[in-house]
DNA sequence: TCATGTATACCTGTATACAAGTATTATAAA
DNA sequence: TTTATAATACTTGTATACAGGTATACATGA
């Protein structure tokens, strides 16, 4: 697909997306990485030409990124937005309300199938650690609050975290491949924090599962100064990525 | 664009808009107006060939409303999904959360221009009302709102704001034509409803905001019954309307 | 030097062509 | 009559072609 052979976006996830997914995917990991600046203008055609395919799945790409905000699309050529502080502080806000109205929702409900569920998922988060295996790590970190929010079956709820989602991924993914390198220790407090997620689902407790949430946050966005500032050895580096 | 000269989106707010956004907007109101039914299989050729349009904007509609979740992509044709009594509420739970959301804001905020913006939407509402025009009230009443939102600046509230509203401008447009012919006297209260939520931004009256707004909402949502009842006629009376 | 116009090279939006995959239907065999 | 298989009529995904439109650079005139 692309001339040049390094991929920053796991390409075992895409095992079954189309070309356009791929692209999607693929820009997402370099605007949110940096590796593309905010203000570049992209161009269908430059980019068909870089990833070595027709402009219409380009073309699907960047409508896809367009309505992640981190492009704007105009007159001529695509705009990249990508992530501000600012944004990422945004993202956490919109986690937080819809976390937060999820679970409302839970405390409704009979939680035991789904704290099993999340119980496996901190288990293969702690394989991962133990086996260094950022990418995973963050695979599951995502699908745990994922899991959480399809349990109560909103749609539109959902709708929001559909298109969230793409670009939390991206962002966690190069969080975490930092911190693997640089803060290994810090992993044990993340799982813990989702362990205390658990509890709080299980005993109904708003007050700590806003707390496990907050640290949850401030474990990823809090250091994000440092991330910025490895971002381009991260994306020099990229081509030891797995592909 | 059609074989069919019937459009139920008013044309004239299409000035400038493409093939695929005039497509995907037409689409839209069919399928919330239930012209096109729940469950109903849509292929692009056929799309294509009713809407008398190349496969291309055809695509660029689907993949638009597939992600406002009222159709599903699948391996052969676009299921659609429709609104159910179920997703409207769903719908409003978003409103909800936004709204709060915003409102939290804006207390911190000096709010004296926008009130002002606020107060002229109204009357330009009164003037709708006026002339019986359902489509400008809709219009302006959908303004409202996200005149509210956009003044907070946040960007990823927006995006979920991008993301409701074709839906909800749909949603209202049928639903205030219905009510312009049944229940023209409605207006003055919905009116009222926005006045009351000027005031609550300009007292940063928390209570007063969400009682007007739950207001709002039954005003529009409450009588859902209703509307579905009309859609037949409605639907099948649409050559009526303005294009 | 500055303004205006024009040629040119680029860009997107739409149409069309083609390839590969899937459901369906008809046909053949048991 | 039922089952299995092959033909066919669809489907989407991608590539390509073409038609405007837009910005840029350059030349021409004041």
């Amino acid at each position: 697909m692309n001339k040049s052979k390094e991929f920053l976006y796991p390409q075992k996830w895409l095992s079954k997306a189309s070309t356009g997914d791929r692209v999607a995917h693929e820009l997402r990991m370099r605007i949110i990485s940096g590796l593309i600046e905010s203000d570049t203008t992209l161009s269908e055609n430059k980019l068909a030409a870089e990833f070595e395919v027709s402009r219409s799945p380009i073309r699907e790409a960047l409508k896809t990124l367009s309505s992640e905000n981190i492009i704007r699309l105009e007159k001529m050529g695509a705009i990249v937005i990508g992530l501000t502080e600012k944004e990422i502080e945004e993202i956490y806000d919109v986690r937080l309300l819809i976390e937060t109205f999820v679970f409302e929702r839970l405390v409704k409900m009979d939680t035991s199938e789904l704290t099993m569920e999340l119980s496996k998922i901190v288990e293969m988060m702690k394989v991962a650690v133990k086996y260094q295996d950022a990418d995973e790590f963050s695979y599951q970190d995502v699908l745990f609050h994922e899991t959480i929010i399809r349990s109560v079956d909103h749609s539109y709820i959902l709708m929001i975290w559909n298109n969230l989602k793409p670009v939390m991924e991206s962002f966690i993914l190069l969080s975490m491949r930092v911190r693997f390198k640089e803060k290994y220790d810090d992993f044990t407090r993340i799982v813990k924090n989702h362990e205390l997620y658990i509890d709080a689902i299980k005993t109904k407790d708003r007050n700590l599962m806003i707390k496990s949430l907050h640290e949850n946050f401030d474990d990823v966005q809090g250091k994000v100064e440092d991330l910025w500032r490895s971002q381009q050895m991260l994306s020099k580096g990229a081509e030891q990525q797995d592909d």
